[in-house]
DNA sequence: GTGGGTGCAAAGCTTTTGCATGATG
DNA sequence: CATCATGCAAAAGCTTTGCACCCAC
């Protein structure tokens, strides 16, 4: 399935997408005279390495794999809004217990299904709802900058296999 | 407006609504063989007493209120949960910092606009976009109990003044 | 060389829990 | 009167911060 392509050193489309996101990352630090370092190289590479959705706790746990501790947890608190102002990452799943992030960084915008039983996430992307969403700004005289969509449910495995919501597990 | 019904002394319909919801409560209770007691009593006076939106603290901090300390922190943080199971509470503007929670027995259901310089919170109800919601669902298998949906911008005065995001008081 | 950046450990918050006491159904 | 509820204080997270040292620009 992974085609043969001519490769020199930046084959991996992941390696280059981490280039150009340490780049932008780069010149939204200089511009603020921030200053680019190892530790927030890791960073942004730790948690452009992501797929899915992850905690804080996930992040400083992933860069401390490797043996060595690329990066200690009071840095990555520090970081952390300067990844979102940037645009590399965003919160999501806000239903959750504690904050989530996902990688922003050259991603359409979407939003989640998420089933309550299985924990499943599957995004969305709706554009009739963008729509309508911006009608109703505009109608209220509101200039958007953002949302957050969040459907609940019960996904199809779960129906079928009559699963139900271990609610809050309350012994 | 008010028809002049048989009334002794529950004349105002903010007790009414308490009293209906105590009963509801009540009733949830004895199901899961819990207990009705003045504290409990206490908190959900206080809770439904709430017209807007309330963190934890707040509910604790109305309590004392009077005085006398009607429910300790602990207590709040335990019955919590049974606000919301029984639907008496339900979570709210999950964008924020910490969980907020607002009434939810007897009223409709409705999403928010909150607008990020000034804080403001508009409540609306768009069928239109429910009715979306409901397809994207259904073509995506899923059984849909509950949703968030929150639109983030500048309200129309803050535009017109030009207030801009205080993003983050980074100083 | 200066102004950030980092790690560590301590402190601050919010939320949970153990335990002895008290009240409800 | 058995069971559940409560308060207090301690504990358990998660997140922030003070400080001394280090490094990018």
């Amino acid at each position: 399935m992974t085609p043969d392509r001519e490769m020199s050193e930046e084959t991996d489309p992941q390696e280059a997408r981490l280039r150009r996101a340490l780049e932008h990352f780069q010149h939204a630090l200089s511009e603020q005279s921030l200053k680019m370092t190892d530790v927030r190289r890791a960073i942004v590479r730790a948690a452009l390495a992501y797929e899915g959705h992850f905690e804080v706790q996930d992040l400083v746990r992933e860069l401390r794999t490797h043996g060595v501790n690329e990066a200690s947890m009071a840095t990555v608190y520090r970081v952390l809004p300067l990844l979102l102002e940037t645009g590399l990452l965003q919160p999501t799943l806000l239903s959750g217990e504690r904050h989530r992030y996902e990688v922003a960084f050259e991603r359409e915008h979407h939003d989640h299904l998420v089933c309550t039983v299985c924990g499943k996430v599957i995004e969305f992307q709706f554009d009739p709802i963008e729509k309508l969403q911006r009608e109703l700004a505009e109608r209220h005289d509101f200039e958007l900058t953002a949302h957050f969509h969040e459907l609940l449910g019960r996904c199809g495995d779960c129906k079928r296999s009559g699963r139900t919501k271990p609610t809050a597990a309350r012994e």
